[in-house]
DNA sequence: ATCAAATGGTCTATAATTGGTCTAGAAAAG
DNA sequence: CTTTTCTAGACCAATTATAGACCATTTGAT
């Protein structure tokens, strides 16, 4: 939805950025704005765009503009503990989802329901069209492994699954990520998933989660393989 | 209404899409969509099907459009960190850790240190010595398990654990759980803490895990017992 | 202290974009 | 068949964006 390239960027658009590189922390307290007419530039948007951009953060109270000075954070985003989960490590990552998504396969299984099955069918045929668009298909995946604690109907290990999905969802990671997925990788995820899916449709709680330990394992070594390079 | 692969999407389909964009994240509060003609070409439906699910999204309150400017989002998901975790029943938790804790012994086996276990040592005695004080059991079995995923060394690991602590820490769970905390329940409670030490000792992870599942197991138990009465 | 550069503030005429509305026909559903 | 929904286009009115100019203030170097 937002990845369109060379999408014009309103007003509305550059405030939105703007905001969550605040929220984010690349833009710290005190820190001051590119000039209006860089950030114009390389928005590829009018300087007058970018100044409506500014004024409605300034009335939000992200930040505070001064003539002939330029224009500063004031905003200490609310620090919700994300701090221990910003610094996790991709590695702490796949450990975490071994932990939980084969222990989701199974309670999958004994919750799961038609309908749900039905979007995640949806969703492997969204992945199959994605041989060559690693960008569009990490998305996919990432849907569908939702999609899959949302089987569960367990509130908490949705959360959680959520929790994960924004640290797999920084900048440095989701590039990285894209680096591993070469059409052989992604052929081989289209495959585990639709056999995790079957598993699931099947109620085959245990082959359900061997599986998803194996996709787990691909996982692992596209990581560790992208990592010595 | 058949939902599988790359059917034509009706208005009712779209809406439900953008619906779970919002909830999702990606589309944020005060976040511009793209404009109807872009939506209805990235879903491959006509402009008037497109327009049809933003009206009946903003009917529903996600959305506002403004004629001539976009449409935008309004509105606030549930903020999940609080919600979704207070709301978390005791069998939901149960799952949670069912799902984790297996997992965290046998990590437990690879990273943990001889002062870890020297801690967990001395948390088993503690709770030895509990067997007639309910409460301070419980508080001792808490850093147990926070001990445990200490070992790991895995920072996302130990702040899941975090959370899920928070959750039991509630006043009407903590209550409920010392109703279940007679001395027999103690007492078999702390045989088993022993023997997940000591499997992780001799490094064994998946006898730490099985005696995990046992556990546990026994937790279900009590629970389901406590609830029954 | 002075000057030059950089920066935000303001204005304007024009062009582009966007939602709102309508229509006629095709497709799907009952 | 009838009814509903979707399609594909067109045009309108409101809003927004563009590109440039000029000013006032701040900043930093000389």
């Amino acid at each position: 939805m937002n990845v369109s390239a060379d999408q014009k960027l309103g007003a509305a658009d550059i405030a939105a950025l703007i905001r969550r590189e605040i929220s984010k922390g690349s833009l710290q307290l005190h820190d001051r704005l590119p000039p209006e007419r860089v950030l114009s530039d390389s928005y590829g948007a009018a300087r007058g765009t970018v100044r409506k951009a500014l004024t409605r953060l300034e009335k939000e109270g992200f930040v505070e503009t001064r003539p002939g000075s330029g224009t500063y954070v004031v905003h200490q985003p609310d620090d919700n503990s994300a701090s221990a989960i910003e610094h996790a490590t991709p590695l702490e990552l796949m450990d975490a989802r071994f932990a939980l998504e084969p222990h989701i396969c199974r309670l999958s299984v004994l919750h799961g329901r038609q309908s749900d099955f039905d979007r995640m069918e949806e969703l492997c045929n969204r992945m199959e069209d994605c041989l060559d668009d690693p960008v569009a298909f990490s998305d996919a995946d990432t849907d569908f492994h939702r999609a899959l604690v949302e089987c569960t109907r367990n509130g908490l290990l949705i959360w959680i699954i959520d929790q994960i999905a924004t640290v797999r969802s920084e900048d440095d990671w989701t590039r990285m990520r894209h680096l591993t997925l070469d059409r052989r990788t992604i052929a081989t995820y289209n495959t585990q998933h639709r056999q995790i899916l079957n598993a699931i449709r099947t109620r085959e709680p245990e082959r359900a989660a061997n599986i998803m330990k194996e996709h787990l394992e691909t996982a692992r070594l596209s990581l560790t393989r992208a990592s010595d390079t």
